[in-house]
This record gives C-alpha cells, structure tokens and sequence, in this order.
DNA sequence: AAAGATTGATTGATCAATCTTC
DNA sequence: GAAGATTGATCAATCAATCTTT
C-alpha cells in the first residue's frame, strides 16, 4: 500500500503480457468475421494483402513481406500459393536478383482490398474509440512502436520471422 | 498540421493494430526460445500451465482454461492431451457435474513451473523495463486490460474462444 | 559457400460431428 | 434437447532439407 509505482508486481506483469496476448487473439477473431464476409479468407490473409496495397507498385519481395508479417520463409510462400490461387496476387522474378521474387497485387487483389478496406477501418476506429479516450490513442500506438521495435532488434540477433530491420512503417494486420 | 488528436488518420491506427499484432507475435518468439531452454516446449504450453498453477487447487474447468488460453475446446482438448503426455498434467471428472472435467498441474508439472517461472518473470521484467518508463507500465497495462474486456464482450455474442465472462485476472502467457 | 525461395514431413489449431451427462 | 468434452478431417505454420542464383 501507497508502495510507489515501480513496485509493480511481478503477477502484474505477467497479467499484462497475458492481456496482450489475449488483446491480439481477441482483435484476430473480432476482425475474421467481419473480413470474412466482405470476401478476405482470414486475417492473416489480409495481413499480407494491406501490405502489399500500402506498398510501391503493389509488391514487395518475399523476404520481406515474410518479415513484416511475421511469418517464415517457407510459412509466407504457401500463403501467397493460397492467395495467388484465389487469384489476388501473382509472383514476378527480380530481374536485378534472379534467386528473388516479388509477390504483387492483381487487379483483383486490389478491387477486394478496396471493397473491403472501408469497412475493416471503420470497425478499427469504432473499437478504439469505444476503448481509448483521443488522447490515449498516441500514447498506444507509441508504447506499441517501441515494444514492437524492441522485440524485433532482439530476435534479429537470431535470425528469425518478424525480425526485420523493416524501417516501414507499413504495418498492419 | 496543428490538427488536434481526434484527427488521426486511419493509416495511423491500422498500424496501431499491426504494432499490436507485431509486438504479440515478437514476444511469443521471444518467450519461446527461453521457455524451450527451460524444459517447456512452447510458450502455447507455458500459457496453459502458468494458468493452472495460479488457480485453486493448481485445477481449472476444461471449458474455463480454453477460455482462458484464447483456444476452442477441441484446441485444448489436445493441448491437454500433449500435456499428459508429458506428465504434467492429468484430468480429474468433476464429481457434481460429470459431463466437465478437470485438468491438473502434477507434481512435476508444479516443478517445472516453479523451475521455469523465475526466468520467464526476469525476461519480462528486463523487456518492459528497457521499453517502459515505470509510470508507463500502469497505464499500459490498464489499457490493454479495456481492450481486451473489450474484444471478449463483443466476441461473447457469438461464442467464441476466449470470449468469456471471466472476471479472473489470471490472465498471463 | 551464402542468400532467396521452395518442398516434404510434422505439428498445432480449427470446424463439424459425436458421445455422455444433465 | 442443451452443455461439456472429445474425435475425425482439414487447414495452416514450422523445421529441416533442397534447388537456384549469386
């Protein structure tokens, strides 16, 4: 009692890592139906393609598309099989680098990501606003930036998915 | 410019989700590279375990753990089953209603939470520390403890895993 | 030999259907 | 018939190994 507030507990801070976790599954499910429904298989689906739409030209190299969503190599190359199946996205060889490839929106990849993007980010702004005074929505996302930035400089000593040096802030899921 | 903070964008808070998204998905990496090194197989694992032995009697409901665990019923069901088979935990049928039952920490899965805690609470400390201003953690944690009330209400209308009216805040991963 | 990407084998999670108990 | 839990079939992600290009 009255302890100052670096005397967080240790059960505290396991609770918050649970709430995050809990918080992403959560948001993951909330999303799906909606996605679902407006013709986006799943939100991981969608992860990939937002990335690609907010990307120059509409592609982005395998590597780092695995990367930015938080996927392997070989996890990202049977994704973008399903989506190319679906006949969103096409892949085309680098012409500098002939071992890379980019995968790229169609023009139906696009026309989905433009139907269905209005509705997804209207339900993200009636969550957070639901959630999160104004004012708290900057210190979110901020706290966010760094935990996100520090989690990938710590896996990137071991090489691993999501461990980018990925400057962009094209992020979303 | 000089836009007050009710103006962010809707590209700002796309990527607010993906942060959270990232920074998830960074910290299950993070956790389970450690964790595996302790003896615990996946941080999928840990969060079922950790559960169980912060509740009475080191035992939760099936139904309630799935909840808790952010998984389905079947999902668990076979976590459990894996967990058996490591000799972990074991089940128990619930004496007053004999459709449920138990699952329970076994002696060496007490040991092997209590040999794995301190390390796993000693990353964490050391993560948020680096990330966070003490003054922060509060406020973060409270947050995400909205957000996640949140998205458990919403998803509860349509029963789905992890959408449970639990008050409990045993709630890590 | 190392980097980018893919494939085969395995593990983990889900949905739909089933079984038992209420 | 509904609730708690499990099983069968399927899908999705990973690791280890492989192929191509550098």
């Amino acid at each position: 009692m009255a302890i100052p507030s670096s005397s967080v507990s240790a059960d505290e801070r396991l609770t918050t890592i649970g709430l995050l976790f809990e918080s992403s599954a959560g948001l993951r499910r909330l999303f799906g139906r909606n996605l679902e429904e407006a013709g986006v298989h799943t939100s991981q689906s969608f992860d990939i393609l937002i990335r690609l739409a907010r990307s120059e030209g509409n592609e982005l190299r395998m590597s780092e598309l695995a990367s930015q969503a938080s996927l392997t190599p070989s996890g990202l190359t049977r994704a973008v099989d399903r989506l190319q199946g679906q006949g969103l996205v096409v892949r085309r060889t680098c012409p500098e680098d002939r071992r890379g490839s980019f995968a790229q929106l169609t023009p139906g990849g696009r026309q989905l990501m433009a139907d269905s993007l209005p509705g997804h980010v209207a339900q993200i702004n009636r969550i957070l606003e639901d959630v999160f005074a104004p004012e708290e929505m900057d210190q979110f996302s901020a706290m966010l930036q760094r935990l996100r930035d520090y989690t990938q400089a710590q896996n990137a000593s071991t090489g691993c998915p999501g461990a980018d040096e990925a400057t962009d802030p094209c992020t979303e899921g």
